[in-house]
DNA sequence: TGACAAACGATAATAATTCTCCTTTAATGG
DNA sequence: CCATTAAAGGAGAATTATTATCGTTTGTCA
């Protein structure tokens, strides 16, 4: 089922072809280290594993590479809000409305969803607390400009 | 429909007591600053607020009391996974498992899940671009330990 | 192969947050 | 009320996450 690291290359090479990015070798491996991770890393973690192949790597690099993977579609960030904290000051049921672009955060009424059904039991052991719906997109004042 | 100033305090002052919690000056005008923010403030909003009150109050104290707020349930954090960046591999449509103590991810097939249905259609201007459940909970191995 | 833009590494800078330590204040019990 | 004491506040250092700068190196493409 998973690709073999060959084909893995050869489409990231074709990848950053079509985007006009230059094929290097932190490049690569930085690639290759995020598509090895099953989870959701952080930039560190890349960068822990990178460094095992290519100790002189800067962080630095790492960084910038994830950010040009995120600004090329290769990548995403897994929280639309991050950067510092937000508080929540309404503890009742409800959802959110979130902007990428400014991450404003817009309470959305509990009955303004219809309830979230899962089909599957989560994995054993794990206990729910809550359901959270996170409509993403872009809002009025952001899509205007530009 | 809003609570009075009044009642806002004496209804802080109730829940710091039931918790041990001392009412403060700076602690009741960062409880009131937070009450009158109708959206999701970060730390350094609250705190601008909180200075027109108390131009002295110190950063530190606005993040301690945040994070008190926080631990006793006064308050609660908008984004389950908050901290550093967390990268997203997987770009197919999928949801979270989402762990709030070790704030681990793991991904839920987008089958795993019922439709996200809006009964009321969202802000107008505002694009919607997917909907992202995340399920919230304790994960197997943070339940077990404690 | 050589020119040039893009990428890299080192490191400084910035932002968000926590910690330390000393001083002040709220709670409480006489 | 007043004294005691633990909790809380303030100043600022420290830490962590992230971005920017700048001189050097390396892909890309003609």
């Amino acid at each position: 089922m998973r690709a073999t690291d060959h084909e893995l290359i050869a489409d990231f090479r074709a990848r950053c072809s079509e985007r006009g990015l230059a094929v290097t070798h932190q490049r690569t491996v930085i690639y290759k280290a995020l598509m090895d991770s099953r989870h959701h890393p952080s930039p560190e973690e890349v960068y822990r594993r990178v460094r095992r192949q290519i100790p002189s790597i800067s962080l630095g690099t790492v960084y910038k590479n994830i950010r040009i993977f995120i600004d090329h579609g290769l990548l995403r960030e897994a929280s639309p809000h991050h950067g510092c904290a937000r508080l929540e000051i309404n503890l009742e049921p409800h959802h959110h409305l979130v902007c990428l672009r400014c991450r404003a955060i817009v309470d959305l009424d509990d009955e303004a969803v219809e309830p979230v059904r899962l089909k599957s039991r989560p994995p054993a052991g794990f206990r729910v607390e809550r359901c959270l719906v996170e409509v993403l997109g872009v809002c009025e004042k952001c899509s205007r400009r530009k």
